[in-house]
DNA sequence: TCTATTTAAGACTTATTTGTCTTTAATATA
DNA sequence: TATATTAAAGACAAATAAGTCTTAAATAGA
């Protein structure tokens, strides 16, 4: 699996908080967010938690509370969420789970593998949320099992 | 993660055998294996039996016997051994963990996920055993936390 | 035939990830 | 000030992955 759950759910409540952005709403409840996705409350809200202590999120506790993009979607890249929750270990580690991967110490795989990471980084670094919320809502693209993005927006 | 602990052994072990072709040797004790790779011998017991399971290794029981790959190291794509212990999962799924990935029910990271997914398939797909294990002896590369392939060879 | 060697099979344990639940702290509003 | 609402924190449980151990079956060679 490239990427954990926790890092998958992170990536879709983000998508989903970027298509919210320009709906004139400030803090969006973590429960709105689970139940539109389908996704755990708790497990989500710690996930979030992560997204919120590495400066991508911003929170607000009581009534009217809830979580909000800490900047606007255009400028948030999603390898930020994925580092910010799996680490960078998918662009830095060996294939072969040797230790200590480089030039220096390479294993047979490395010159190979070092190409088609900086691939997979590219595609995480290159693509902003603004991006895909934008491509989602004029495609009308899902971010859940069977609802789309309209719908999403739609049912809040 | 993009492999599993099992698929990287796996992997590691059928490069060593690759490296071990021409020594003219005939089954190689799975023993053999696990102490030049530093690998838990029971746990790669079961993996080589899936490989043995999917046609890519032969075993022999009883002394003299081992492990032997089925077929000349050149015909023996990485991907293989990738598919016989991961599945395709990765070549397949959704990145964002939806059901169905497809052009039908796209998810908005769909189309940049399936170019980049197929940059890793081909390069499993287009390297051979043979391709590493020649490489790896031609530059001395490693096989395991710091021996090198003419290490492991030697040292048998 | 007997013994030592080796893979096969499967029960079992440990570690990690994923998911749930309860309690606490902050805050808006009445 | 009292109450309802929300995120934070952390204990807990379930599921999966990783690793260990024991016994059985096959086979070469004495
Ligand atoms: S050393 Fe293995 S990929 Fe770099
Ligand atoms: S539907 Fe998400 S990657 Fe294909």
């Amino acid at each position: 699996m490239l990427l954990s759950k926790a890092c998958i759910y992170g990536m879709r409540a983000s998508l989903f908080m970027a298509a919210m952005h320009k709906q004139n709403r400030q803090f969006v409840p973590i429960r709105e967010v689970s139940d539109s996705l389908d996704l755990s409350f708790h497990f989500l809200t710690k996930i979030l938690q992560q997204l919120t202590a590495a400066g991508l999120m911003e929170s607000y506790k009581g009534p009217k509370g809830g979580i909000a993009l800490s900047r606007p979607p255009k400028e948030i890249m999603l390898i930020e969420i994925v580092t910010a929750i799996d680490g960078d270990a998918l662009f830095t580690e060996c294939v072969l789970g040797l230790p200590g991967c480089g030039h220096k110490k390479a294993c047979p795989l490395h010159d190979k593998w070092a190409y088609t990471r900086e691939a997979i980084q590219i595609m995480f670094n290159s693509t902003s949320l603004e991006e895909l919320a934008s491509k989602g809502k004029r495609m009308n693209l899902r971010l859940s099992d069977e609802l789309t993005m309209e719908d999403l927006i739609k049912s809040v």
